[in-house]
DNA sequence: TATTGTTATACTCTATAACTATA
DNA sequence: TATAGTTATAGAGTATAACAATA
């Protein structure tokens, strides 16, 4: 349990952060916001998915899902194919052309952080990312939550757990 | 140095932490976006100063900071005063009810993260805003610059370092 | 000429609500 | 009825460019 005057500059040091990731996202192509690359980053991470399964890992509503999606879809980087098992749903995957995408945008990014972060150690990277990975955690963010092995497209969801192995959780914006 | 897989890896909690800045937007009053919240934060840690140099305090574009400043300043939770020592600055500090509002912003942020983070310890909460200060300091953020002890509207800067004792940085985004 | 700050405009991201197709 | 996904609309944040006032 931390101070009051801890959380204060937590919560000043999250606000700032968003300095960092705009740099990031200075050197995203043209064609290619970061959304669009979030949803590449996640598909190549996590492999196909349905969109509510993509709301969640991006922990926005899915009409913003929705939106991204047609963008890289727009632009041939990802395939929506119809789910078998429900019809209501769409199975999205990376083509070819998606997943070239997405190394371009890997590359590009690790290559600004190793020159910003030149100085840091293997450990202290992997510290941060530890750091934020329970911050996430602890705000219930679905993407750290544990994943049952992957039962892509299973046949039936039992109790509150999905077919794909994650806990029910809405993807409509909580008020 | 790190590994080209970590870097992929921080980028993407650096893109997933939006998630937790927009469950602190959440319980933001109506009447105070982020923008303004920001503002009055760095007031209230940083003293009175200018509209440049809360621009780079934001790292924002001073045509942003303007705008955020005319938020607040319309709800009278900042005055905005003619610098006597350059007719085009403006003097920016709270007032009593910016002060208020403030503490009211504070209150509520550190009510959520101390419930959300109810389980981490003082050590874990620091050294998670110690690696997030490092992290903006790697990225040249002069928020996490060397501040030299304040000399408020002191009379003439010298080299390049000007009045407020912060190395000129551009105001303007860079491209 | 250069700098400080403001304003107009445009773009991205997000949420709410209404809608459809299906379960 | 409830759920998956789409679309329309609105609001916040940011950047660029043009501008006015002053240095």
């Amino acid at each position: 349990m931390a101070e009051q005057a801890q959380y204060e500059e937590l919560a000043r040091q999250l606000s700032a952060v968003g300095a960092v990731k705009r740099d990031l996202g200075r050197i995203l192509p043209h064609d290619c916001p970061a959304g669009s690359a979030a949803v590449l980053t996640l598909l190549g991470q996590y492999g196909d998915m349905r969109m509510s399964r993509l709301a969640e890992l991006l922990a926005v509503d899915m009409s913003v899902t929705s939106r991204h999606v047609a963008h890289v879809a727009d632009r041939g980087w990802i395939e929506r194919s119809p789910d078998p098992a429900d019809k209501r749903s769409r199975i999205l995957h990376l083509t070819a052309a998606g997943r070239a995408r997405l190394d371009e945008l890997s590359r590009r990014t690790s290559q600004l952080l190793a020159d910003r972060l030149s100085d840091w150690s293997d450990d202290e990277v992997g510290l941060l990312i530890q750091l934020m990975t329970r911050l996430r955690e602890s705000f219930g963010d679905c993407r750290v939550a544990p994943q049952r092995p992957p039962h892509p497209y299973a046949s039936a969801a039992e109790g509150v757990t999905d077919a794909h192995g994650v806990t029910e959780l809405t993807t409509r914006t909580p008020a």
